[in-house]
RNA sequence: GGUGUCGUGGCCGAGUGGCUAGGCAGUGGUCUGCAAAACCAUCUACAGCGGUUCGAAUCCGCUCGACACCUCCA
């Protein structure tokens, strides 16, 4: 029996702003779809933390025995800058400032993006499609939606025809608006005269003659919107009903807005039963975000170099920060939070390690059934990761305790323990024992440690202690260290280095 | 102005009608030559005002404040 026929899951859908059970469209499989990054710039915290909020949500999926099919898309074309009329397209601004070609900085900023999300310990995806790799495909839905009279052509131009499309369902769905407020307050924008309303949005734009990335399509050579690309990669891969949408609360409107209306109009079908949204990242108060200069880089966190960081901190810690707050909920970025997520993450390790060590007794006297069950209700109450995080600290009570021998457990019960204290610290919240950074830490205090020892035996020397002075020589060189006497100062040499 | 989210103890952060959240810091203790670490125990709350209720941090109303979206952002 697979696990998530005994444990429910439940979701808070961004789309009816209830919190309801999760019934897949098909028993057993699960189809995701999580907006990625614009790759023009370097990932900044903020992103990071809505694909670790997703990762965790892929991983629970994935334990509880679900097959799941997780399509994460790369926009590599499309995505202006500024109104839809007006704004340069971002990649091909990054090209031209730096004056490499617009698939350079595709391929330096995907790069960038994989590496800190590997780093940060998350899964890749089952499929990454990619905006120019479905230019076709998105051609085709456009036709689709002309044919079903929901857009049209204007000058090589085509549009979403907002206005038409809300006579019969709801734009503004997911978002609460309706579509009357939005039109006494939507700015007046020029060179939005090929619109029937300033509403609608573009499919397909005419590429000016200095526009790099184009493509020909049955409306002139043009490039396509950015809102269709996850449309029509999504109906691809996942189908034209599938069952979560994910991506960042800034994306609400009107970029899954007009995913819904787009994939309603192409296929006549409410693409996405649950929308799920993380929520934002903010750095002072104030919301993280690449135009405004409010963020901060992982790497910038892994190497402490930034002014509002003491120290560094590594992945799995800032990973564990993240984990900490609800994915809904809005996560104040500082040192201090760090500080502490980092001493609370030390506590449960250590208990890790003391479990390892745990012996079985004949008797039981806690109940690992009941803290087990409590696990997997805050997991399955819209992946409480927090909740779940306060009961590992129970679990470290519990291991502290059978260690001091003040509680008992028996072999079946020890071994539930340990699986599922496993089970979630390593598999569903992706987390790392971190033993092996300690190793690279290694070296550099082994050093510390012998120049230690040869600073006592010098100041033995100049006291003319030689008894002290060659036994920690003589002992170091017991334990393989071999130590070095010339005008310069003393050097070491491991033996068996 | 519209839409939405939210305001929890020194800090971070769950909960959402009665039942311990949790972490960090603080305090007391165990241990210890001293200290640190580790472990155990423990204090400080639900923005304000009014209402519903036997009972509200939790529901309703108002006020104040914060953030997000409405033009690009995860």
């Amino acid at each position: 029996m697979a696990l998530y026929q005994e444990f429910d899951l439940y979701l808070n859908n961004s789309l009816t702003g209830k919190k309801e059970k999760f019934q897949p469209v098909k028993e057993g499989y699960v189809g995701m779809y999580v907006c990625g990054p614009t790759v023009y710039n370097k990932v900044h915290l903020g992103n990071c933390r809505t694909f670790i909020s997703f990762d965790l949500m892929y991983r629970y999926l994935l334990h509880l025995g679900y097959k799941v099919r997780y399509v994460r898309n790369i926009t590599d074309a499309g995505h202006l800058e500024n109104d839809a009329e007006e704004g340069e397209d971002r990649i091909a601004k990054k090209a031209r400032l730096d004056e490499i070609e617009p698939m350079e900085v595709v391929q330096k900023y995907s790069l960038d993006f994989h590496k800190i999300l590997e780093r940060f310990n998350n899964l890749p995806p089952n499929i990454e499609p990619t905006a120019t790799g479905h230019i076709v495909e998105q051609i085709e839905t456009i036709k689709k939606i002309i044919n079903n009279g929901l857009a049209y052509e204007r000058n090589g131009n085509v549009y979403f025809d907002v206005l038409k499309y809300n006579e019969s369902k709801h734009y503004g769905i997911l978002s609460g608006r309706n579509l009357k407020d939005m039109i006494a307050h939507t700015r007046v924008l020029s060179g939005q005269d090929d619109k029937k309303n300033p509403q609608d949005f573009a499919l397909w734009k005419k590429a000016e003659p200095q526009h790099i990335m184009r493509w020909p399509s049955p409306w002139g050579v043009g490039f396509p919107g950015w809102h269709l690309e996850c449309s029509v990669m999504s109906a691809k891969y996942l189908g034209e009903n599938f069952d979560i949408h994910g991506g960042g609360m800034d994306l609400k409107f009107p970029h899954h807005e007009c995913e819904i209306a787009q994939g309603q109009a192409a296929n006549g079908e409410n693409p996405v039963n649950y929308w799920l949204h993380a929520n934002m990242l903010t750095l002072n108060g104030k919301k993280m975000a690449k135009s405004t200069g409010n963020n901060i880089l992982p790497d910038e966190i892994f190497s402490g170099n930034n002014k509002t960081l003491s120290k560094p901190f590594s992945p799995i810690i800032t990973r564990f920060f993240m984990l900490q707050a609800h994915y809904s909920s809005v996560l104040d970025f500082s040192d201090e939070a760090l500080l502490s997520a980092e001493k609370g993450f030390r506590r449960i390790t250590h208990a890790l390690d003391q479990l390892e060590d745990l012996e079985p007794s004949e008797e039981s006297t806690l109940d690992i059934e009941k803290w087990r069950q409590k696990c997997y209700q805050a997991m399955g109450d819209d992946f409480n990761s927090p909740v779940l995080i306060a009961q590992l600290f129970e679990a470290v009570k519990m291991i502290n305790s059978v260690a001091a021998g003040k509680s008992q457990l028996n072999e079946s019960q020890l071994n539930i323990l340990r699986s599922t204290f496993h089970d979630f610290f390593y598999d569903i919240l992706g987390l790392k024992h971190e033993v092996h950074q300690q190793q690279e830490n290694q070296s550099e205090l082994l050093s510390e440690l012998v120049h230690l020892l040869i600073d006592q035996r010098n100041q033995a020397r100049a006291n003319r202690d030689f008894a002290t002075a060659d036994a920690i020589r003589d002992q170091l060189k017991a334990i393989g260290v071999q130590l070095k006497d010339s005008k310069a100062g003393t050097t070491f040499e491991l033996e068996h280095a």
